[in-house]
DNA sequence: GCGACAG
DNA sequence: ATCTTGTCGC
């Protein structure tokens, strides 16, 4: 359990989750060092920042561990939008596993748009994080996904939500 | 003032 | 992120 301080604000998520982040990755160094990952997926962006220094890349310096970011919406950076082209190449994405550059108008490779099961429509898009390449994360990233959410992360969304609601009825319950 | 806005 | 309505597939 942890409790969070800052507000979300876009293009400042690390302020917001990166300590909470870094902290379940020391409980888990702690409690059972066997099970630490050789890489985290992240819920946001990478280098697909703003500042070229998202989440996963914070969390990435923090911990030491390989990070990706896997973000369910595309930040307008560097040129690049959600706008009529770009969907138009998302559209033609046919294959689960089939991705896209995103190039931003510098010239930088900034991430992959990733058709990430075969049913999705709406893409994923991965940015390196941290110690891995953005080759390695698309492949990786789609080797995870029975749904579009890679099941990583869409487990511990579950997960957690499920723990909210249980420690929100634990508090509740009327005292015998 | 207007548009954009990871989660 | 959260909420809501409706549709479709298993």
């Amino acid at each position: 359990m942890v409790t969070l301080d800052a507000p979300y604000i876009a293009g400042f998520l690390a302020f917001r989750e990166v300590p909470s982040l870094v902290e379940a990755v020391k409980r888990l160094q702690e409690k059972d060092s066997s099970l630490m990952p050789q890489v985290l997926f992240v819920d946001g962006n990478g280098v697909l920042h703003h500042r070229g220094f998202g989440v996963a890349c914070h969390l990435g310096i923090l911990t030491g561990l390989p990070t990706i970011g896997v973000a369910k919406n595309l930040l307008q950076v560097d040129g690049l939008e959600n706008n009529e082209s770009h969907r138009g190449q998302a559209k033609e994405l046919q294959m689960g596993g089939d991705f896209f550059y995103l190039k931003g108008t510098s010239g930088n490779v900034l991430g992959a748009a990733l058709k990430s099961s075969q049913k999705s429509v709406k893409p994923v898009y991965i940015s390196v994080g941290h110690k891995i390449s953005l080759e390695a994360a698309v492949k990786l990233v789609h080797s995870c996904c029975k749904y579009r959410v890679p099941e990583p992360t869409r487990q511990a969304d579950i997960r957690s939500r499920e723990f909210c609601v249980k420690t929100t009825n634990e508090k509740q319950k009327p005292q015998d």
